[in-house]
DNA sequence: TTACATATGTTAGGGGATCTAACTTTGACA
DNA sequence: TGTCAAAGTTAGATCCCCTAACATATGTAA
């Protein structure tokens, strides 16, 4: 017989019921619970407005009960963004898995794969690069982000034809990185329609692509 | 003789001193004093370590004080961000005043400006645009903002022969403005250093605006 | 099975922040 | 000069972060 500790069994539970609550004295897997609460709650009310008490209040757990998985209330916003950028991550590798190698379409499907995460978890885009990232220094999340550019770069060098990492490729991929960053931050903030724009962001997407690409 | 309010001998008298304490009960101009407090704290340890009660300690008055001349802590925010953005389009103007009209060299100018800002003043930066719009709405403020706009749309329409803001010219004008916006924002995260980049940003700015200015 | 160590909960409380209510001082002006 | 409104003050309600001390459940080893 598969034997289960009680943090698989309580994991396996909620997989149904999506509740955070937990009805016994240990929770079981109260980490999880509380990023997910943070997640939620930065998403409703922005990183400034999250209070730990409210996380505490969801997972229904007294508000002492965090700071045993939790150094403090920031070490709860990185381990929730960490899962977030997880997350953004795997789906940028999705976003190009299906398309042929060395196109230009690729680089627009990141591109376009970027600007819809932040549109679609502003809360964790924004605590992760609108913020203060002196106090998001974190090893693991460090690594995911240079993984995440890597990506890009290895598209725009099959798209320059170059066989490794040069300094144009990096260039190139900054300029496209600083382009949907941007475009991100102004997206969320509604900037585009405040300005009076009726622009066509799938346009604009393959437009910068094939500019920036361009030998000169 | 001329005559002066209190305001106005506070006033002057805190030009040459710099203090923002008071030496009598009533301060004089405790509304600027704290906007300018207000600021250095921003910048000092990010808006979301800024407190109310520092600011007062700063300034030299009991807690209660800013609430005779703001509504909330939020509202001092506000009034500080209007304030940094009012000295940001008066630098996008100055920036470009003795350059030669319609060339592309105005809109690099405009970029330098645009990202030294952000560098120079990374709080007010971040407020203003990697913070929460809905918490900033103030009519002053957008109002700033479109100007400041303007400002790039003008010398896109120039650089393009244009002779007024067209769609193309406000869809090239946008994605100047994400380009240098998001390079502000990577730029204060150092994430061309951290992911190894040895970019040469003058070229940069210079580059991306003729590939954005071109015809095709 | 029982006993113990450890992990993971709880309650209580210090310290600090925001904001309001009620009171006080001062400057402007009739 | 006397009065009123503007702009200070103190006191305190409420909320939040975090720690210390205590309580309970779980896994392991005798």
């Amino acid at each position: 017989m598969v034997k289960h500790t009680q943090k698989q069994r309580a994991a396996l539970g909620k997989e149904h019921t999506g509740a955070l609550r937990k009805d016994r004295y240990h929770h079981g897997d109260l980490r999880e619970c509380l990023i997910e609460a943070t997640r939620r709650l930065v998403e409703d009310k922005g990183a400034d407005r999250f209070s730990v008490s409210e996380a505490c209040r969801l997972a229904g757990v007294s508000t002492a009960a965090p700071y045993k998985h939790f150094r403090d209330r920031n070490d709860m916003l990185v381990a929730m963004v960490i899962a977030g950028m997880m997350r953004h991550r795997e789906r940028m590798f999705a976003a190009i898995k299906d398309l042929p190698s060395g196109s230009p379409l690729r680089i627009k499907a990141l591109g376009q794969e970027y600007v819809d995460f932040a549109l679609k978890e502003p809360g964790v885009f924004r605590l992760k690069f609108g913020g203060y990232t002196d106090r998001l220094t974190d090893p693991e999340l460090e690594e995911i982000g240079r993984a995440t550019f890597d990506i890009v770069l290895r598209e725009v060098a099959a798209c320059l034809g170059e066989a490794d990492i040069t300094t144009v490729v990096r260039q190139r991929g900054f300029m496209l990185w600083s382009f949907v960053h941007g475009l991100s931050f102004l997206l969320n903030d509604q900037k585009l329609s405040e300005m009076g724009g009726e622009i066509d962001l799938d346009f604009m997407l393959g437009d910068v692509a094939e500019r920036v690409l361009r030998d000169h």
